[in-house]
DNA sequence: AGAAATTTGTCCGTATGTATC
DNA sequence: AGATACATACGGACAAATTTC
């Protein structure tokens, strides 16, 4: 069914709902979004509210799209002067990330850090785990 | 020249054709499926319908897809309640097989075997053959 | 081993028709 | 009537994985 728009716009509502987790580094800086599709899966929005609120995101420069290949959230500086600082580090894996990375206690993984600055003050800090990339990984390639 | 749809959209139509294929064993299991471009010239629709009408049997567990491969006709399972069991080993071709999967005799090619059981009696059992994909499968998501 | 061709994945821009505020 | 949103569909382009030469 068509859903009408009650008060706030729907790909209002969405870009507001991303600009969420970019900021909040759910969505870490230089990481992918999910794709057009799925966005239209997980917000049950057609894909031209999605592509509307994708556009908000870039014009707020949070976000970057590569034709081909997807829709990045940029590293965003907050606050007015507020300067982000981000780290990028490899890391053993403790066992609660092993459990849930799928990897081994003690592998390598990588550790990207953001300090989340408001107002000249860092406000909090996001660490991101992964497991590493281009180098090898796959599971099953 | 954008097709309006009054009635069933064309998608659905495309994916009903080809799910007949499969369930009636046109295309085998285990079979590549034509690849995109061909669909599309054989349905005379846009790519974008017929990922729209793969996708949808992805969902229903009839094809699997592959990047850079193309999509295969899964292994079927009959019945409401059928429970099945598949196991995938690696065999040496014989010449039929060597003849058929373009490999050499006594070459190794992955079987899968799927034993369908109904009511709690193995009814049938399907032996995929393919070459080797580099390692084991995937298939998660 | 490397280049080219295939094939799928994703995005771009646009378009039509319908439905609801 | 206009803005918003949905579903569908087209054609084109670039990206990435795989296969072939």
């Amino acid at each position: 069914m068509p859903t009408p728009h009650y008060g706030q716009p729907r790909y209002r509502a969405i870009a507001d709902e991303l600009r969420e987790r970019i900021q909040s580094g759910v969505i870490p800086p230089g990481a992918l979004l999910p794709t057009e599709s799925t966005l239209c899966a997980e917000f049950r929005a057609s894909r031209g509210t999605i592509r509307h609120a994708l556009a908000a995101l870039r014009e707020e420069g949070l976000a970057v799209t590569d034709h081909g290949r997807g829709t990045y959230a940029s590293i965003h500086v907050w606050g007015s002067s507020g300067q982000s600082r981000t780290a990028l580090r490899t890391v053993l894996a403790d066992s609660r990330l092993a459990a849930l990375l799928g990897v081994t206690l003690g592998e390598q993984v990588t550790e990207q850090e953001t300090a989340i600055e408001e107002n000249g003050r860092v406000s909090s800090v996001v660490r991101v785990y992964r497991k590493p990339v281009r180098s090898a990984d796959k599971q099953s390639k």
